[in-house]
DNA sequence: TCCCGTTCAACCTGTTCA
DNA sequence: TGAACAGGTTGAACGGGA
């Protein structure tokens, strides 16, 4: 004889419903994810559903959604409440209430991963590149067709994933050359894989930006006012910051 | 008292599975669309059904879709015959069947539709374009990169509509100078629509396809054998018929 | 972790097309 | 008659607040 042991958690449990397996208590009972959509869908509805053997239908796995009417039934005689359903009201609250908590974190990171480029000074008579001339230099990038949807001020840029976002809606071909360049980078060559990613995330992105231009137009000036020329970057670890110079840029 | 009056061709015809209305006789007895697809669908399956209600599901129009077990058995029960389900060999012949009347149909067009060149005289010092050069410019089209898929011989060319099908696959430009092509070209402009339709089908269309591939390649050559230089269209209505001449064409 | 709602691909049905 | 299509339903997987 063997004795059936299980610890609680391994327990298999049972949909009270149908006999299908099932993870939780949902609307007060043990029931399937299917049961539980069926509740959803149909526990506050009006209307009369109709059966097909006049209410004598038994439900189970194979049978639950020939009948809904048999299985509405069942789904209030062992016990689910239908007080426990959401409102349209209250999914219209919470709706809002993850939006504000999204916008919440952003704000958060983005104020994490700034970098102040006013803390930047010039480097070897090479100009330096305030964010403010990204972001211009951005904005003319329109000749190319796609929303890059940059926001810069002088003292904040978003932060990385934000931009690379605008990159979704390019054609895979300048998106495999942007990708090319962050790994051919003045200082990309000799650091490890999660320190490509800190520069990347902190800084580099607008160097690889604007060398991505500079390369997919071909030396070929934007406008009147800009001529990209050459610019190279360093990592300051020690301040954990990214030091952006830029050469030769006219507007 | 009012007489009950229908005309036989009036009455209505009851679907004997679920009662909807039906149109016409199917697997032997008179059914709606939907038992007729059902049938279809399940009337040879080997395995098994189930039932919600151990076999006494009502069928009707709104029950139908919520038993396969009864509704499969009240077709068989009201005389529906699987016999009448063709098998998949019975299917894939029929398809090779209408795939070999549509041909014959085809090459029956071809011959009503064909322009007999060898009745055009030379006119003027002008060179007479054969049909055979013309499907040879054409399949030089390749450069353009579309299907146009032309096999015509001296004697006999493609009917218009044919041709018209290779278009399908081009961009609308294209087309659209095409079809703007064929409202300026000569002897188009003082005639009616539907003289117009008939120059187009029985042999304007080379004379709008070569015009087309003139302007749209910008009188560069084709390749090293061809140079298109002009061509002209006569519409002789007392022989119903068009004649093509091209000037120039070196091959 | 629990337990809500949301999403979406797969499936099914009935109508229309050929 | 079957094929193809469009529209509806289902349930597994997921996201998020508590
Ligand atoms: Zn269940
Ligand atoms: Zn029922
Ligand atoms: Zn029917
Ligand atoms: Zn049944």
């Amino acid at each position: 004889m063997v004795a059936h042991i299980m610890s609680y958690t391994n327990m298999v449990k049972i949909c009270v419903v149908c006999g299908d397996k099932g993870r939780a208590r949902n609307f007060g009972v043990f029931t399937c994810e299917s049961c539980k959509s069926f509740f959803r869908r149909y526990g506050l509805k009006e209307q009369r559903l109709i059966c097909p053997s006049n209410g004598k239908c038994d439900i189970n796995v194979m049978t639950r959604r020939m009948c809904r009417n048999c299985r509405l039934k069942k789904c209030f005689a062992v016990g689910l409440k239908k007080e426990l359903i959401r409102s349209d009201e209250e999914n219209d609250y919470r709706k809002e209430l993850i939006k504000e908590n999204k916008l919440k974190h952003k704000l958060s990171d983005e104020y994490n991963n700034c970098i102040d480029f006013s803390t930047i000074s010039d480097y070897n008579g090479i100009n330096q590149l305030e964010s403010k001339r990204i972001a211009e230099l951005l904005n003319a990038s329109v000749i190319f067709n796609y929303p890059l949807n940059i926001n810069a001020s002088i003292h904040r840029i978003k932060n990385f994933d934000e931009m690379f976002l605008g990159f979704r809606d390019l054609n895979d071909e300048f998106v495999k050359q942007i990708i090319n360049f962050s790994k051919s980078l003045n200082g990309f060559n000799n650091i490890c894989a999660d320190d490509k990613y800190a520069l990347m995330r902190y800084g580099a992105r607008d160097q690889v930006l604007i060398r991505s231009l500079k390369y997919y137009i071909k030396e070929i000036n934007v406008d009147n006012n800009y001529a990209l020329q050459s610019s190279s970057t360093q990592f300051d670890s020690n301040n954990n910051c990214i030091y952006i110079y830029c050469k030769d840029i006219y507007y």
